[in-house]
DNA sequence: ATGCCTTATTTCATAAGA
């Protein structure tokens, strides 16, 4: 079975890329991340007439989550339980119709896939230490643990995918310093991740096509990715009986060259 | 060449991304 997760940066933008990445491919089970798209826009006609199913979870023009599934797309859940929302900043709360209104963005989505229980995460950014969202990316992360450790006790076979926005470690950086004082690399983020994995969760990390580090994302701006100035957010965390299954991983650099790529490449996993 | 930002939207400017 073939399993891969990918942040398309706007599946409308993105879908000759993906239709074709999909035909070359051939995997079975995707998750998409930042799809740009309400559930119903969704181009599940295209997709659908490539053989998958899907479990689209979107609100519009930011986030956004699916599932596609050739083996079967069973129990899908539109978020998880305890999920919390973004109230914004003070000056975005103040664009609320309900000021206070805490609800729950497009970042999840989970399905039972051919046996194994998948879901494709989408992280929030955080954009700053000081933010409310750096908060509000904390807080997403403490419910998402809490929701995970009741999953992997029904589902052994449980496989979290998507963009977690944390940089693991430094070596998962192109240059450390330039992250100083930065998100996706502070302790709290990182212990985040931490928390996860302690739930029995490995990190399936990816071989690189080139290049020592399997980098993921690299920015649009600055030729960042022909300079391999990328950052390693996009991860696989599986429990250990999907773990002991895997055969092969590896980041899928190809699809970030040439024109019109997201700047996220995907990640694709083999299992026994 | 892998090549110097892209996306959707209350659009010709802005916010967000990481």
């Amino acid at each position: 079975m073939r399993l891969a997760t990918w942040n398309v940066n706007s599946v409308k933008a993105r879908l000759p890329r993906l239709i074709d990445w999909l035909a070359e491919t051939e995997p079975d089970v995707v998750g998409l991340q930042e799809i740009k798209v309400t559930s119903a826009a969704f181009p599940a006609e295209e997709v659908e007439a490539l053989g998958y199913e899907v479990a689209a979870h979107g609100e519009g023009r930011w986030n956004g989550v699916a599932l596609l599934s050739r083996v079967g797309l069973e129990r899908v859940s539109l978020g998880f339980p305890g999920e919390p929302g973004y109230e914004g900043e003070p000056a975005e709360a103040m664009l609320l119709d309900e000021p206070g209104l805490r609800r729950p963005e497009a970042r999840a989505v989970g399905a039972d896939c051919g046996g194994v229980r998948v879901w494709s995460l989408y992280a929030p950014n955080g954009r700053t230490p000081d933010s409310a969202h750096y908060a509000y990316k904390l807080e997403w992360y403490a419910a998402l643990r809490t929701a995970l450790a009741a999953e992997v006790k029904d589902w052994p076979q449980l496989v979290a995918y998507g963009d977690f926005n944390v940089a693991p470690t430094d070596d998962d950086v192109w240059d450390p310093a330039v992250f100083v004082h930065s998100t996706h690399v502070t302790p709290p983020e990182r212990q985040a991740l931490a928390d996860l994995r302690a739930l029995g969760l490995r990190d399936v990390v990816p071989a690189p096509m080139k290049g020592p580090h399997p980098f993921t994302y690299w920015d649009y701006r600055a030729g960042a990715f022909p300079k391999d100035q990328g950052m390693r957010i996009d991860l696989v965390y599986a429990t250990q009986a999907v773990a002991d299954r895997v055969t092969g991983a590896y980041v899928d650099r190809e699809a970030r060259k040439g024109h019109g790529p997201s700047d996220h490449a995907p990640i694709v996993v083999d299992l026994s």
